[in-house]
Formats: structure tokens, C-alpha cells, sequence
DNA sequence: TATAAAATAT
DNA sequence: TATATTTTAT
């Protein structure tokens, strides 16, 4: 049956990921000869395949934030330029690249604005500010300022929906209107579409006079879920690096799955396809990790609970603490 | 080269 | 913290 095919699959997922030795030899083979002689950087002399090398392969796979009491899951190999220049060998001298650690761009995937999304719904306006977002979302290697340039950028769309669906509003309330919709809009619009928008945030924000909290606030916890598992951002790197333009996961639960419209570009005819040719024919399709997919399963699976309802968001667990 | 997204600064 | 600006990636 499918099931038992899939769950083959799932049991067997870690012996299709790269083991940690294929990952660190890769970082090393990013740089290439004339960039290594170029910053006095050993070389390894058996041989240096580095085929393909990419200007924005050079950042870090993993800035090691470490919070207190989120470790990073072991199978995740935290392998950055610095120690792989020092793995290299002996090299006479120096830490050079230590000071120029810029924590590499972050980029938004659809699971990882989910669960922007549903933190910021469960918050509520109110709450919703980057710093409990950012606590709440349990992201390790998210940063407040991620989530607070993403939090801008949200705003701003959900803004642009409110002008579309109240354009006649008159007296000065909204405000929202005026802004013709922009190219940008277009392509935030199926960033942002892979996540449903909680129609409130649309209606209203803290409507006036009621200073009550939202209904969708049966609870509050602002706290810091400990239990599942964390999403690291490092692995929304490595997903972005290796399979981003696949885009979508395949259904664990065959529930369906969480794919959104990712895919669903316009034009991703031939710019898509060559870039995706050039990614990487070998490597097998989900680099997520289990748990991790898992979690947004669970979410979205039981948030919708088919057979029967249970709880409205399982995002968070019961909070503590 | 232009556009879009994220990072950074204010 | 919110917004504006700048930088970077595509």
C-alpha cells in the first residue's frame, strides 16, 4: 500500500541524507583555488573537484546562535567556512574569517511563513510583535530582526489586501487604500498565499472599543515551547540551497500535505528549469528533517482534523513556564 | 540590468 | 518597535 510505502520512506530518510562528511568537503570546495590563494587559505591538494561555484555559496551554512536551551539536533552538522578551513589543515596562522561572520540571508519558505503566520494569529495583534513571534515561532537561528523585517513586509501585504477588499471606503479610517498593486505585490501575494491569512487581521486589528482579546485567543502562552522539536533556520538554508526551487515536500501522513502554490508560478518555464538542472541531480528530494516535518504536518493536520476536531491550532504546546 | 526580498540603520 | 533605507540575491 501507499502507507507502508511511506512509512518505509519516513523510517528510511536519514540514510538518504548526506552524511556530515559530504557536507563539510562541500563547504571547502566552494572556494575556489584563486579565491583560497587569494585570502591565504590552504588547499587541499587531492584533488579539488569544485565544479560548480556560485558567488552566493560562500555564506556560512550555519551562524551558531545556540539558545540556552535549544540545542541543535546532532544530525544536523553545523559546518561553517571557519572550521572547515581550520579542518583543512594547519594552517599557519590565523583566523581570518571569524570577523567577517555575516549571518547569511535568511530566506522566508512557505513552512517557515506558516509558522510566522500562525504565531502572529495566535498573538494577535496585540501581542504581535517580533520579539514574542520570534519566541513563539521557537525558530532556532531566527532572529528578531528576521522576524521583525518579515513582520514589515507582512503588514504591508495585509495592508494592500484590506485596500483591495474595502476600496470605497470613505472618511479617513482606512487608509489602507491608494497604493496601486505594485509587480512586487504579485510575487510577496504567492509568498504570503501559501499561508492563510486570518480573516480578523483583514476585518480589523484590535478593534476599537473592544479592548477584550480576540476570540481567537483561547490562550496566550508566551512562552517558549520547548518540547518539539526546532525548526533551525540553518535548515531552511540547506532546503534553500539544495532544493529550493523544488519547493514543496512530498505527504508524510498523506494527509495532503502542506504544499502550497509555491510552484505555482506564472512563467517558471525555463528560468526555473535550468536552475533546477543545475541544482542537484543526485540529491534526493527532502532534506527536511523528520521532526520537523512532522510538526508542520501536525499542525496543519490538526488543524484541519478530518475525522474528527480536536484542538483549533497545535502549534504550541500547552504553554508553561 | 532590473526587481524583489531581506538586512540593517534610524 | 516601527519604519525607512540599503544591501544582496535572483
Amino acid at each position: 500500500m501507499r502507507e507502508e510505502e511511506e512509512t518505509e520512506w519516513f523510517a528510511r530518510w536519514e540514510e538518504q541524507l548526506p552524511s556530515p562528511e559530504e557536507l563539510t568537503p562541500l563547504s571547502q570546495t566552494l572556494i575556489t583555488p584563486a579565491l583560497a590563494l587569494a585570502f591565504n587559505i590552504p588547499f587541499p591538494a587531492d584533488g579539488n573537484p569544485s565544479p560548480i561555484l556560485s558567488p552566493h555559496h560562500l555564506h556560512r551554512p550555519l551562524p551558531p546562535p545556540a539558545s540556552p536551551h535549544l540545542p541543535p539536533p546532532p544530525d544536523f552538522e553545523t559546518s561553517d567556512l571557519n572550521s572547515a578551513s581550520a579542518a583543512s589543515g594547519s594552517g599557519g596562522g590565523g583566523d581570518e574569517p571569524a570577523r567577517t561572520l555575516k549571518r547569511p540571508r535568511l530566506v522566508w519558505t512557505p513552512q517557515l511563513h506558516k509558522r510566522f503566520v500562525d504565531a502572529v494569529a495566535h498573538l494577535g495583534i496585540k501581542n504581535a510583535v517580533p520579539k514574542t513571534i520570534m519566541q513563539l515561532m521557537s525558530v532556532d537561528g531566527l532572529t528578531r530582526e528576521n522576524v521583525a523585517s518579515h513582520l514589515q513586509k507582512y503588514r504591508l501585504y495585509l495592508k494592500r489586501m484590506q485596500g483591495l477588499s474595502t476600496s470605497g471606503v470613505a472618511g479617513g479610517g482606512g487608509g489602507a487604500g491608494g497604493g496601486p498593486i505594485s509587480a512586487s505585490d504579485a510575487a510577496t501575494d504567492q509568498l504570503f498565499a501559501s499561508a492563510p491569512v486570518p480573516h480578523h487581521f483583514l476585518s480589523r486589528g484590535p478593534v476599537a472599543g473592544l479592548g477584550g482579546p480576540d476570540p481567537f485567543l483561547p490562550y496566550m502562552p508566551v512562552t517558549v515551547p520547548q518540547h518539539h522539536q526546532q525548526i533551525t533556520a540553518a535548515m531552511q538554508q540547506q532546503q534553500h540551497y539544495h532544493q529550493r526551487h523544488l519547493g514543496h515536500f512530498g505527504s508524510p501522513t498523506g494527509g495532503g500535505g502542506f504544499d502550497h502554490g509555491f510552484l505555482n508560478r506564472p512563467a517558471v518555464s525555463q528560468s526555473g528549469m535550468h536552475q533546477m538542472l543545475g541544482a542537484a541531480p543526485g540529491m534526493g528530494l527532502m532534506q527536511l528533517t523528520p521532526s520537523a516535518a512532522v510538526s508542520f504536518v501536525d499542525d496543519l493536520e490538526t488543524a484541519r482534523g478530518g475525522s474528527g476536531e480536536r484542538k483549533v491550532l497545535t502549534l504550541f504546546p500547552t504553554g508553561e513556564d
